[in-house]
DNA sequence: GTGCCTGCAAATTTTTTGCACGTCG
DNA sequence: CGACGTGCAAAAAATTTGCAGGCAC
């Protein structure tokens, strides 16, 4: 399956539901725009496709997609959530810099086989995993000095 | 520095602050019962203390306890924000069992130590992180066999 | 018609803030 | 007095829900 469109649509399809025009346009923005988006952003990049897209179907968008797989939420700590496009990517988790709030994503796949390794001896099973670094980027501690 | 009530005394000190009955009261609290508890929780349980404690000291002390590095925020995927005590103690992340939310504290120091080198190699002087691990526990897994 | 979907507004939930009063040096 | 601290109630912010109407089989 390599059309988010047509994986959300059978996502969708399994639960006896439709692929709607508004729950497209959620979908269309994420793959148009890479970028961590709150509920509030979506809702105003969906409205210049879709005027009459109301906020609560952008919430319930958002919680089919995670479900679907096609979206990851994020929270980097300040109270807001956020969502990020997750189809056919890499896995990845995230730094963000306590300074200047800028966020980058980063992998080490050590760390995701150490993970596995500490869940099972633990005797869990583990099924995912949320990692947020925080630190200072190379500019902020440059203006800090 | 071994007493949690004089290091939190002198960290408000250092900022013109006081260490108030209430305040005393919420720190009481996460010495008495190193749980996970939410603020509501900790309202409740601080006004057996004091019964005119308000909900929005706690808010305020919480905030103060996590700056001076006594408590931490946990944030465990429900919506609600826990707390939990970090005076003395060895850092640690958790693994929390999708289907009975039942969690548990894990540490690999490996994990710890690539996280540094992963923060750095992209420029960033590491301060901290949140890690969380999602899975099922034994008990859960074959509960679902 | 039946069941899914929607927008809107109202309701909830969580957290923050304004304010008048109290306290302590 | 002056700064800090408190409880309360109101406010704010984020998210969910109820509902009447609409659409598609």
């Amino acid at each position: 399956m390599k059309d988010p469109i047509e994986a959300f649509r059978k996502f969708l399809a399994d639960k006896n539901q439709k692929l709607t025009p508004q729950r497209q346009v959620v979908l269309r923005i994420f793959m148009d725009r890479h970028d961590h988006m709150t509920p509030e952003e979506l809702h105003q990049l969906g409205r210049e496709m879709d005027p009459g897209l109301g906020l609560a179907t952008v919430y319930r968008t958002l919680k089919l997609l995670e479900e679907a797989g096609l979206a990851r939420e994020l929270r980097l700590g300040d109270g807001v959530a956020r969502y990020e496009y997750d189809f056919g990517r890499e896995h990845h988790d995230h730094i963000i810099c306590t300074a200047c709030k800028r966020n980058i994503e980063v992998l080490d796949p050590r760390i995701e086989t150490l993970q596995e390794a500490l869940a099972r001896r633990h005797g869990f099973e583990l099924t995912g995993h949320k990692m947020i670094l925080y630190g200072l980027c190379q500019a902020c501690r440059e203006d800090g000095e």
